[in-house]
Order: C-alpha cells, then structure tokens, then sequence
RNA sequence: GCUGCUGUAGCUCAGAGGUAGAGCACUCCCUUGGUAAGGGAGAGGUCGAGAGUUCGAUUCUCUCCAGCAGCACCA
C-alpha cells in the first residue's frame, strides 16, 4: 500500500519503481516512459492480471507494459476483439440475430449466435468482409462499468435475452463492465486494444460454422457458432494454416484406406473391418503387449462377451449406461421371459468373477489380472470418429486387487510400465492429470477423502509432477490420466489409472487376511494403451503413416527392374522372411520408377531394387522410405539389418 | 443424441428434370526399364435406401441410413 493514498508505487520488470497519482492508467505509464512507447503500448500486465490500457490502478503494483511483440497478450487481446467486431459484422448483416458469447480459444475464438436462419459458408465470407471494414474504421474502444440493474434493462430493451441471462449468472460483487466500438455494444470484462484499426486486418481467417448448445447444456438452445483464427501477423496465418493441412495429410482415415490398413461400413458403424495389412499392425502391437505385461506380473484372462443384465445390475452399470449398451435379447425355450444381456461394455466386472472363484488369500495380493478385452459401446451417433471413437473396441485392461497398503507400490509399477511403453512406442513425453471427486459420485465422502489422498500419495512418491484436474474422477473413485503428446504436438488421452473401493463392494469380493477374517480389497482399473483401436489411430497420425519398422504391415518390397531378376528377386524375399522380415516380391512388368512410387505412396519403409548388376553381384539396392540417395549392399549385410530392425524393441 | 453440411465407378471428384462423365486404380496387349506415374485398348454404376411431385426423378420435396465438422457424451 501507498503510504500516500493520493500516489502508487509501480514496479517494472527491471526493479525500478516509480511513483505515479492513484488512478494512473497504463497508456499514461508508458506516455510517461515514452512517446514511442506510447504509440506501441497495447496493455499491461499488472500484478499478474491482463490489464487494459485505460484501466486505472489504484495501489502499488508490479506492471509491465506490452506491445504486440508481447506475443501472448497480443493474441489475447486481437483474438478477443475480433471475437466483438466478427459479432458486430454478423448484427449488421442480420440485424434479428442475437448474440451470446464469444471467447478467446487456442489459436483464435468462436461466438455463438442466435439466428433462424443457418449460416452458409459462403456467409463466413461476407462477414469477413464486413469485418475488415470495420477494422478499417478505425472505432475507439470504450467501456465502462455499470450497475446490475442497468445492464439488464439495458439488455431488456434491447431485446437480448443470452446477456440478461449472462449478467444472472455473474456473481454478485463483480462489476459488469460494458463495451463498445462504434455504436455496436457488448458485455464484456476485457481487457482491449484501443480502437478496430489495431486487429491485423490479413492476419485472421473464419474457420467453420458448427452447432453449439447455450451455455454446453444439451437440454438447451442449440445456437450456431463461428470458429476464426488469429494471429500477430500474416505469416504466422499463413503457418497456422499450413500446419492444419499438415495434420490433414496425416489423418488416420486417409492413411487407412492408402495403407490398406483397414475399412469401416455402414452396415458395422462405429466398427472395424481389419485388413492383412492393419491386422498386422494390431496383432504385432498386441503380441507386444503381451510380452510387456507378463514380465510386469500380469496374469492373462478372457471373459465372455455377452452376459446376463443381472451382473450389469449388480455392477451397478445397468442403471447409469443401459442406453449405452448393445443389448442381446435371446427366446430361450421354455422360459417364461426373454433372457435380456448386454455385450460388455467393459470387462471389470467379468473379472471380479475370476477373482471371485475359490477363497483368495492375502498372499495372492496384489493380484494383477489382465484381459485384451474386447468391449461393446453402443456410442452416440455424433462420436463416431474413424477408428479412434468406436462401438467395438479392445482395451489392454487390467485389474489389480490389493490391500489399500498396496496402492503406493502398483501405482509406482504401472508408472514404470507404462513409460517404458510409450517410449518404445515412441512417445517421450507425457503429463499426468490427477482427476478427482465428480459431482455425479457414489461413496460416502470420508470414503473419497480417504482414497483421494491414497491415491495422490502414490502419485507423489513416484517423484513425477502431475496436474490437479477437479471434479474430473471416475464415479466410483479417483483415478491418473495418463495424456502423452504427438509429433506436431497434440495430446492425446490413453493411459489410466483409477482407483476402485466400489466395485469389490457390489460385486461381493474378498481376500482372506493374516488374521483369518475375510477383508474387502482395492480394485484398481488401469489401461496404458486405452484401446488397440484407438492406439493404433494415434500411431499413424503420429507417424504421418510411416511406422517404425517393426510396426510397419509391409517392412521390404524387392522389386525387380527387368523381369531376369525375377528368380534373384524371389530368392532375396525368401531368405529376408526366413529372418522374420516381412518381405514381399514385386516382380510386375512396369518400371522402377512407377514401383517406387507406389510403395512409396503406400508407406513401405524399406525398397530393395534388383537389376542385372545385383544379381550377378548378390546384393541389392536400398532405398528408405523418404531418401532419394540409394545405398548398395551385400545380401548377407542388409539381411541382418534389417532381420534386427524388425525385432519388436523389447527383445533387442 | 443436437445443429449444419455431404452421399455419383475401388479411390478422388465433375455433372444435369429427358440414354451417366473424368483422372487414378483394375484387366489385356506393346514395352525389359536403374529409383516417386512408359504407351495403347477394355471392363466397371439400382447416382446411399424408401416414399412423394412429374409424362418422365440420380437431379425437386419428405422420411430414414451413413459419413464429415462442431457441441453434448466418453463407465
């Protein structure tokens, strides 16, 4: 505090501080400091809060004052008021639309409207149009604070009912700051630039027009939303852009039909038709698992998939996602009713049943059990998503039961696990998302309070850092959510780690313990991949297509350049098979160059071409996925090159 | 599930109220070649399904199915 009521202290990120007239803005701050730095000044940051340049700051504080080279506020601010003018464009085009909300999101914003009428992509040009104009206005930015009552007949009046019902829902003692550019007004708490002219008027793009429920309640309003993107300055447009034509090229639908790797149909929505090639990829990935998690102490199982509503009842699972199930009704002879059953959704129940056979004693604890479940999700329609959301999907699930003592060690384990895992797989990176109590929840709450701080004490002790997620848990129990991030930097969701006081409860499993009596154990849910499908889906656009050898459906074409290789040509895929690679023959009459081109198209990480020189010489000549340059090598060289390439790398 | 868009040859896409088109892929022929498409010929379609309007619908209208984008959902 200024001892000085009239006076503040600002300290700028050198150290020094100056004394400014309570009420100093940032624009009068840098006018002080300079005229350039005036002219340049787009907001501050002030005490550690994004602060507009015509804010006042009414104690002492630490300020540092921005200019669009200050990339992060910059964003924010022309994100931000492009998300206004883009609003303002579409109420001048349409006047009867309403507006709702409009944020700032990564790379851009969206705004939510309300209208009869769809928008076209076709509008999204004229809006762009009507928005450059208004940037080139050039209108002064002013806002100013009003009181409660005053916004509602202000937005009564005018007949936008989205704001009157925003202003209920802020809370009481928050000033509702009004905005304007020009005449057209919003509700808006800023910060701003100071007038349309400093948006980059060639620096943002509308995306797509896309449905949106009011306020992310579906049993609300469905508006229509503007996605736009926006950046400093047109080269970063341009990059953003190309990276989103990057990430097209890798999409796995696209892959998966140019690979052969596998097809969806109608008939199956939401199911996978796996072809030679992708059940190659699936059953290679699968054997390693397996490998992986027998030497981690798992115990392999299988259980049915189609089983009797009464276990789904029990579970606990009939009642909160029976409209999510595929159900089975079956005319048993004799019977009086229908037997009703569910294909399994999941697999933890089934193995509750295995842990359920025969006493168990404490000493089996902890009892890892593990199943390449295949599970059954009659998903919404709208979440289909090529083989990365599906109705028919295998998870490498496991089940560990354990006294609560045990939670620390298996939680350490699995962390182990599954790091070594995602760096096989090739992924370095991942985060760790601590999800606790959700508000729709079963359990007393001394119980989560209990297994919540078990849980984070497991974390903790492992040494790696995790992200709090509130409100985020499993209904039954808290779990770690395990999001490992792709090669152009996307997170993706896959390993999980939940920990389970419930289900052991309504399923009726006990362990017999030192002291003779029977005890309820842990149940503790955990998956590293998620699903194969899925997995494999991130693999490829990971990838871009081209997968580590190992993985890779078709690892060697030898292709002939005149047909009297053929025998050579043969005889150098037999030997590369007799050495675990999968090699095939190309021995058709067409030229190397169209060979080369489509197996290059079709991601075939290794070509080995054979004219007369090879044949006379027993060699062959090399060309990688992606290298012009070729390389001559013996056959004895490259059959061992590539015999220990294709080695899965757990058995390196 | 909701909103919007889309559905034509294996793939990518053009087309129009009156006998359905291209490129690539496929089959055959010629070509035997040196690292991302050699040349020629041929075959290939219930225009997503059903109903309606019309003399006539693949085209217009409606319903359904599926896909795409986003939202909601994700045990």
């Amino acid at each position: 505090m200024a001892l000085d009521s009239q006076s503040v202290s600002l300290t700028f990120p050198d150290g020094n501080a100056r004394s400014f007239d309570a009420g100093v803005t940032p624009a009068q701050v840098a006018a002080d400091i300079s005229t350039s730095l005036a002219k340049k000044a787009i907001s501050a940051t002030v005490d550690g809060q994004h602060w507009d340049l015509q804010w006042p700051i009414n104690a002492d504080a630490q300020i540092a004052i921005h200019t669009m080279k200050d990339e992060v506020q910059a964003n924010e601010l022309i994100r931000h008021d492009l998300a206004h003018i883009m609003a303002r464009a579409v109420q001048e085009i349409w006047p009867d639309t309403k507006v709702t909300i409009g944020p700032v999101i990564e790379n851009g914003w969206y705004y939510d409207f309300d209208r009869a009428e769809p928008f076209t992509p076709e509008d999204l040009g004229l809006i762009e149009k009507k928005m450059k104009e208004i940037i080139n206005k050039r209108d002064a930015v002013t806002t100013e604070v009003w009181d409660r009552q005053r916004a509602i007949d202000f937005y009564t009046a005018n007949d936008e009912p989205y704001k009157v019902e925003l202003i209920d829902a802020i809370p009481g003692d928050e000033p509702l700051r009004m905005y304007w550019h020009g005449d057209w007004q919003d509700l808006c708490r800023g910060p701003h630039l100071q007038h349309t002219g400093q948006v980059p008027g060639d620096a943002f793009k509308l995306m797509s027009i896309a449905g949106a429920y009011w306020r992310g309640d579906s049993s609300r309003q469905m508006l229509q939303r503007i996605y736009g993107v926006a950046f400093t300055g047109k080269e970063k447009l341009k990059a953003h852009l190309h990276m989103l034509e990057e990430a097209a090229k890798r999409d796995h639908r696209k892959l998966g039909r140019e690979m052969n790797l596998f097809h969806m149909q109608e008939e199956a929505p939401g199911q996978v038709f796996w072809h030679p090639n992708g059940w190659t990829v699936y059953t290679e990935l699968q054997d390693y698992m397996r490998r992986k998690q027998r030497a981690a102490g798992y115990k392999e199982v299988n259980t049915p998939q189609v089983v009797d509503r009464k276990l789904w009842e029990a579970s606990g699972h009939w009642d909160k996602y029976q409209e999510h199930m595929f159900i089975v009704e079956v005319d048993e002879e004799h019977a009086r009713e229908k037997s009703i059953n569910a294909l399994k959704p999941m697999n933890c129940p089934c193995h509750v049943q295995v842990f359920n056979q025969g006493l168990k004693s404490y000493r089996e604890l902890p009892l890892r059990m593990a199943e390449f479940g295949s599970c059954s999700r009659y998903e919404p329609s709208g979440a289909l998503h090529g083989i990365m959301r599906v109705r028919g999907f295998t998870q490498d699930d496991g089940h560990i039961f354990c006294t609560e003592d045990q939670i620390e060690a298996e939680c350490a384990a699995f962390l182990d696990y599954l790091s070594s895992v995602y760096k096989d797989l090739g992924f370095e990176k991942f985060e760790i998302m601590f999800a606790t109590r959700p508000e729709k929840r079963v359990g007393s709450e001394e119980s989560w309070d209990h297994v919540e701080s078990a849980l984070e004490k497991a974390i903790k002790a492992t040494g790696h850092s995790y992200t709090l997620d509130p409100g985020e848990g499993a209904f039954y129990g808290p779990k770690l959510d395990f999001k490992l991030t792709d090669a152009i930097g996307r997170e993706w969701q896959c390993g999980t780690f939940q920990v389970d006081p419930n289900l052991p409860e309504r399923l009726g499993a006990t362990y017999i313990g030192e002291d003779g009596a029977k005890h309820r154990p842990y149940m503790l849910h955990r998956a590293c991949l998620g699903s194969f499908e899925r997995f494999i889906g991130i693999l490829i656009e990971n990838h871009a297509g081209k997968l580590p050898f190992w993985l890779a459906p078709r690892q060697v074409v030898v292709a002939s350049i005149t047909s009297d290789a053929d025998d050579y040509v043969n005889e150098v895929v037999e030997t590369l098979k007799a050495a675990g690679v999968r090699a095939e023959a190309d021995i058709r009459n067409e030229k190397i160059n169209y060979k080369v081109r489509e197996h290059s198209v079709g991601k075939v990480p290794v070509i080995l071409a054979v004219g007369h020189r090879e044949v006379e010489e027993r060699t062959v000549t090399v060309r990688r996925l992606g290298e012009k340059q070729t390389q001559v090598q013996s056959l004895e060289a490259v059959t061992n090159e590539l015999s220990q390439a294709a080695t899965p790398p757990d058995l390196l």
